[in-house]
DNA sequence: GACCTGCTGCGGGATG
């Protein structure tokens, strides 16, 4: 283990701390000293200010564990005790309902201090609570936005009373929201609640460090980023321990029936071998990188378990996963004992509460530095403790590898990237999304079911008239309007003045369960053995009675199938077999890491932090990058097949295989640039010189070969067109960059 | 060779 990096920061001086504590509501002090908090935490006396001085929004960004809810609730509490008009004070939303509970379960014993109700209100929350607060609203509401999307729809009439009032909306892991259907739609039904209440909510955004602040504060107060008034914390941890480890995986041995190929399957062995030795006897979590790794490894692990005889300290935690056995693999991390390594997809990045774990692994090098953040921020909590990050990646053997794509050892390379952007401090800014269409379709039908009905204008407005949905034209939101008061559609009519009503189709659609959420689900097996329910598979495993399946980190053969409840029973098996789960797409890339495994490349530098394999892996790969001159090449012929280097990041590649398609050519991406499949470098070049030069070949133009634009819920009620055009939009920025690189690329071509 | 997230209202019957 190599130690990264020392960063201190200086404490506040003492008159400050006094300061904000001082202006705490009486009972809210007393609470403070029974608990025994010697002190507020840097973050919390910080805020104390900003929430009881001014008048605007607030945003709070510091690492997990750092008391970011305390923070934003003293002062609110505070500022809230007492008050005397009728309807709730605070709405706090949040993106789990797990978190909510947490949250409750912290909040509870504060609020009855102060004798003021504090309400859970999500789809397992008691029905009970919620009718008092409908009864009588008061105090504090901690609220998903899709049950916040259900009361807009289901309980218009008593959206006055409950929400007139209200003083703070607190938005907790506002990062989660930052980009993303469920973000768009969430800042829709902030604006709402503000144009219920007749006036503008202040409002607390929580969030972890975050890359880009200032886009944090633009989604907060859209075109008054400069008045969010920022609270950071401290930098994340003092101190990160860091090793990569490199596992050489043998030749690919062609065989069909196999779910793993062979070679992929001893690396996971090798991993395994090292997981098992090294994170035995403490808490830990295991970053797996999908549902399928994540089984495969536990099964591994679960195996070395039985092979020792001790006892199995390795369990999954994955989405497909029922919340019981999620739960309790929580519950054991949380309680710290027995020792407990969780291996896990992203579920566990989020905020819930889980204790400290002694260190964090993950299997791959990272594609996005927001995610490594995230996972580096669960371990090494507590004062004076490091944070452990072990990256393992999975290379080909050098012996034996041929192909320049893997004698490069991208994943090595890729590791060490990722690092030096960690200690940059590097994070993606949110990007554009295809989305839009989708959530402003469904805040139409929201409002039309609200209002019962509403002129277009207004309903424009209400919508597009601020934030980043306003990036729909006028022109465009007619135009949607239009489709969906179409024969075809029939979701909306209008009244001969105007007004904008529910069709046939909108009243079926709005009525639905499945309305609220923006985004879709698609249809599962659920799997139940004798004692419980194990979570889901999609549909498309191909299931029958004496099938063989590796789930929950146990192995299975399934004994019924009900085709009709969709449900297999199953029993304990000796053997298993790794189901399916959909995803067609990697997780996306950003520029500045293709870049920065460039300069990895034609550096010299061999960081401490990697083993021998590593080491010795990033040498030959920068051997190979020098012997074919990629530094200045980037285009050149490879079997049949001819190789382009981009070094851009996911946005920029996907264009410029649209761009060399049109021209003709069969491409394939890969994480570093496109192979031109059957085709010579003088075709390619051909194809690049016409791509930088024919003005007529624009973005508005590739457009027109894009396939698949619906991607997002609501999408089959969109016209093709306006998804066309919304595709334009976000690729526009980038045609005079796609003609650059063209031209360069067309100069530096070699036929060697 | 990705991942994750969420869900109303009503009626009927059992229970304390």
């Amino acid at each position: 283990m190599a130690h990264l990096r020392r960063t201190t920061s200086l404490p506040p001086s003492g008159s400050e701390r006094r300061d904000g504590y001082d202006r705490l509501h009486v009972e809210i002090r007393r609470w403070i000293h029974e608990e025994g908090w010697s002190e507020l935490r840097d973050i919390q006396e910080r805020t104390i200010h900003p929430i009881l001085d001014g008048g605007g929004h607030v945003l709070i960004s510091a690492s997990t564990a750092a008391g970011k809810t305390e923070a934003a609730f003293l002062p609110i509490l505070t500022q809230v005790a007492g008050a005397e008009e009728a309807g709730l004070s605070v709405v706090y939303v949040a993106p789990l309902k797990a978190l909510i509970n947490d949250q409750y379960r912290r909040l509870l014993p504060l609020c009855e201090r102060l004798e003021m109700p504090i309400v859970r209100w999500h789809g397992d929350a008691p029905q009970a609570d919620k009718t008092r607060t409908l009864r009588n609203p008061r105090g504090v509401v901690l609220i998903t936005p899709e049950s916040l999307e259900a009361m807009f729809v289901r309980r218009s009439g008593g959206l006055g009373r409950l929400f007139g009032n209200v003083r703070f909306v607190v938005v907790d892991e506002l990062h989660a929201f930052l980009s993303g259907p469920r973000g768009l739609h969430l800042h829709s039904l902030l604006n709402r609640l503000d144009g219920v209440a007749g006036r503008t909510m202040r409002r607390v955004g929580l969030s972890a460090t975050i890359g880009d602040p200032q886009a944090a504060a633009e989604w907060m107060a859209p075109g008054k980023a400069e008045t969010v008034v920022r609270v950071d914390g401290a930098a994340g941890s003092p101190e990160i321990l860091l090793q990569v480890r490199a596992v050489l995986e043998a030749h690919d041995v062609d065989d069909p029936d196999a779910l793993e190929d062979i070679g992929a399957r001893r690396a996971l062995d090798l991993v395994a071998d090292h997981v098992f030795q090294t994170l035995r006897g403490d808490n830990n979590l295991l970053f797996a990188g999908s549902r399928r790794r994540v089984e495969a490894m536990v099964d591994r692990l679960r195996q070395r378990s039985d092979d020792a005889g001790t006892t199995n300290e390795f369990f999954p935690h994955h989405g497909s996963l029922s919340r019981e056995l999620r739960e309790e693999l929580e519950g054991r991390l949380k309680a710290g004992t027995p020792p407990t390594t969780a291996v896990a997809t992203t579920t566990l990045e989020l905020g819930i509460d889980i204790g400290s774990v002694k260190s964090v692994a993950q299997i791959g090098a990272p594609r996005s530095l927001a995610g490594l953040r995230q996972r580096l921020g669960r371990s090494g909590r507590r004062k004076g403790v490091p944070a452990v990050l072990r990256i393992y990646v999975r290379e080909r053997d050098p012996t034996t590898a041929s192909d320049l794509i893997d004698r490069l050892h991208m994943d090595v390379v890729r590791a060490v990237a990722a690092i030096r952007l960690l200690v940059a401090k590097f994070v993606e800014p949110p990007g554009a999304d295809p989305s839009i269409a989708t959530v402003v379709l469904h805040q139409i039908l929201s409002i039309i079911c609200e209002r019962g009905g509403e002129k277009a204008s207004r309903l424009y407005a209400d919508i597009c008239g601020k934030g980043p949905l306003a990036a729909l034209g006028k022109g465009e939101f007619v135009a949607l309007l239009r489709a969906m008061a179409g024969a075809d559609s029939n979701l909306l009519e209008q009244a001969p003045d105007g007004t904008i009503m529910l069709g046939e189709a909108g009243e079926v659609i709005t009525t639905g369960r499945d309305f609220y959420a923006i985004f879709e689900t698609d249809q599962e097996w659920k799997l139940v053995s004798e004692q419980s329910t194990l979570g889901t598979i999609p549909v498309a495993n191909s299931v029958g009675v004496g099938s063989l399946l590796a789930f929950a980190g146990r192995r299975w053969r399934i004994v019924d199938v009900d085709d009709r409840t969709k449900t297999l029973r199953v029993e304990i098996h000796r053997a298993g077999k790794l189901p399916m789960f959909e995803g067609l797409v990697s997780e996306p890339m950003h520029d500045r890491l293709l870049s920065e495994m460039r300069s990895v490349y034609e550096d010299v530098d061999v960081p401490g932090y990697l083993d021998g394999n590593a080491k010795a892996l990033l040498q030959q790969a920068r051997t190979v990058y020098r012997a074919h001159d990629l530094a200045s090449i980037q285009v050149l012929a490879a079997g049949g097949d001819t190789q382009i280097f981009l070094w851009r990041g996911t946005a920029m590649a996907s264009l410029f295989a649209i761009a060399l398609t049109s021209q003709g050519l069969r491409c394939s991406g890969h994480d570093v640039g496109v192979t031109a499949t059957n085709a010579t470098p003088e075709m390619v070049i051909a194809a690049l010189q016409r791509i930088a030069d024919d003005p007529k070949l624009t973005v508005s133009e590739l457009a027109n070969a894009v396939g698949n634009l619906r991607e997002a819920k609501f999408d089959r009620f969109v016209p093709e067109e306006l998804l066309r055009h919304l595709w334009i939009v976000r690729n526009r920025g980038l045609e005079l960059d796609l003609r650059t690189l063209a031209r360069e690329l067309a100069v530096k071509i070699t036929t060697s």
